[in-house]
RNA sequence: GGCGCAUUCGUCUAGCCUGGUCCAGGACGCCGCCCUCUCAAGGCGGUAACAGGGGUUCAAAUCCCCUAUGCGCUACCA
């Protein structure tokens, strides 16, 4: 196996979300590209919150992505809960480191003190647009005289702290898109640490992957731009840059960001659907991802093994719930009998016994799509008393020919069989063909009053599982039922 | 507006770096057929794309340039 950059061994990665809503699927994809490369090369995985926004961060948010995350199996070496050595690991915890750096680009004369009101912004700002000029920070603070300076500081004015961005070109190198260069002259002079004293996002990010070491930054799209002036930070302040991998952002059926008015955006409501986290996040890794091959189902276990960076694609992303339905119904198609059941238990009747669940689970499961249409799922023939019709069973059987021949057919071939299984259901179910081509009858004459007769039903699972469910014996009580019930309709 | 990124079937993509094997392969969806006691599932087949224009070359989806379109950034949000 040959290694790339993004493979090497030991890469530390951070997934950092602001715990400002339930996580996003678009999130949950960025998290899952940076587990992947941390299982993938036995490195780390750090969870770190973002959460300096704090009227918008909550902790019921906080909870929701952990448990989201966990339930994906996207779980994390390092994090506000599990702690690590290089924590805290919220941003809201670190605001003293920050400033301290802050104060430190200060003094190297790498940023200046800004007293500038948002209100004089406004309007400064305003004005060029007005005049239809770009707007770019003016710089009027980065030109204050010491003596300035001092009087506004003895006025007691607050000021905020601004990085003075040095001329030249940036090249951020991205592992997917190469090399973007973008000259400094773009970026105007941003603000590091607010007049309140806490940190800007910029500097705050940086500070961390720092101080945390880490050493690959794979994230969304949108951060692209915002790499440059992450790299001039990290200039300024002697370190490194890690290795970037911008990804491609998730997008609705409309080419428009993935949003609420696409409908269910979070990983929670597609846990709340009766999505497998194994098919969301095999879904969440083939798009952008492809193993340069045809295969498209993978188990979590084999993504960590066949993921690689070169295999991630740059174009757009559009979220495909009809692709994410068929992966579900793969995934679901690996599981037992009794693994399946564990998932929908709750929605059987507890009268019946474990081993009558999983007949009832396996007779009805390639008719779901999600673990939730086990709602949907004809299961209310399994407690059903014998001999009780629906209006629709009735009417069939009335009509169906030959029908009293019929089910006194059902009845003797039923019980010449007295042991039960799957493969005696099937044999039953071919002796009832061959007996009704005998008489001339097509299959249907026979095989459909058998389902009415023992179901009540016009619709359920195959008929070998109601063989399987009730036995041989069972069903031929119930096909009698029916007689009864029919001769009783008579009178 | 400026800057950046992206652009192969409706959607996700393979191919692009290392031009010819591509009148472009796979998957989802859709359509049809088969199977069939119901509803499905399944099997088989079909539909459908190199954004446009210039180059370079014997030859371009693949290399270069331009245009268009989409998305992102341009906050004392993250």
């Amino acid at each position: 196996m040959t290694r790339r950059d993004g493979d090497n061994p030991g890469a530390r990665v951070r997934f950092a979300p602001s715990p400002t809503g339930r996580l996003h699927l678009g999130s949950a994809r960025t998290a899952l590209f940076n587990w992947l490369v941390a299982r993938g090369s036995g490195g780390d995985m750090i969870l770190r919150l973002e959460d300096t926004d704090r009227e918008r961060s909550s902790a019921e948010f906080e909870r929701d992505i952990m448990d989201s995350m966990l339930w994906m199996g996207l779980d994390w070496d390092e994090g506000p809960d599990v702690g690590g050595e290089h924590g805290p690991y919220r941003q809201s915890e670190r605001m003293d480191i920050y400033s301290g750096y802050a104060r430190r680009l200060l003094e190297e004369d790498r940023a200046y003190r800004c007293y500038c009101t948002p209100e004089e912004l406004k309007e400064r700002k305003n004005a060029a647009v007005g005049e239809g000029r770009a707007w770019r920070y003016d710089r009027k603070c980065l030109g204050l005289t010491d003596e300035e300076r001092a009087r506004l500081t003895a006025e007691g004015r607050p000021y905020a702290i601004r990085f003075r961005v040095p001329e030249g070109e940036v090249t951020v190198n991205d592992m997917l898109r190469g090399e973007v260069k973008v000259n400094a002259s773009e970026i105007d002079d941003f603000i590091i640490l607010r007049s309140d004293g806490r940190a800007g996002f910029h500097l705050a990010v940086v500070v961390d992957d720092i101080t945390m070491e880490v050493t690959h930054v794979i994230r969304g799209d949108d951060h692209l731009t915002n790499a440059v002036r992450h790299v001039l930070i990290f200039r300024a302040l002697g370190a490194a840059p890690p290795m970037f991998l911008h990804h491609s952002l998730l997008m609705g059926p409309d080419g428009a960001k993935l949003s609420k008015r696409h409908g269910a955006t979070s990983v929670s409501d597609y846990r709340e659907m009766g999505y497998l986290p194994q098919a969301l996040i095999n879904y969440l890794a083939l798009l952008s991802w492809s193993p340069g091959d045809d295969r498209e189902i993978f188990t979590p276990g084999e993504l960590v093994e066949e993921f690689s960076i070169e295999g991630v694609s740059a174009g757009k992303a559009i979220f495909d719930m009809d692709k994410l339905n068929w992966l579900n119904r793969q995934h679901m198609k690996m599981l037992s009998d009794s693994e399946l059941t564990d998932l929908v238990i709750d929605h059987l009747d507890r009268s019946l016994a474990r081993d009558k669940m999983e007949i009832a689970v396996a007779s009805v499961r390639n008719g779901m799509e999600t673990l939730a249409d086990i709602a949907s799922q004809p299961l209310d023939i399994y407690v059903r008393p014998a001999g009780e019709l629906s209006d629709k069973a009735a009417g069939e059987l009335v009509k169906s020919p030959d029908i009293e021949e019929a089910l006194d057919l059902l009845i003797s071939t039923l019980e010449k069989h007295p042991s039960n299984g799957m493969a005696t259901a099937e044999r039953i179910v071919d002796d009832l063909r061959r007996e009704a081509a005998e008489r001339g009858w097509k299959a249907k004459t026979v095989l459909w009053p058998f389902r009415l007769a023992v179901t009540g039903s016009t619709v359920g699972p195959d008929l070998t599982y109601l063989i399987l469910f009730w036995g041989p014996g069972g069903c031929a009580d119930r096909v009698r039922a029916t007689k009864r019930t029919l001769e009783e309709r008579d009178e």
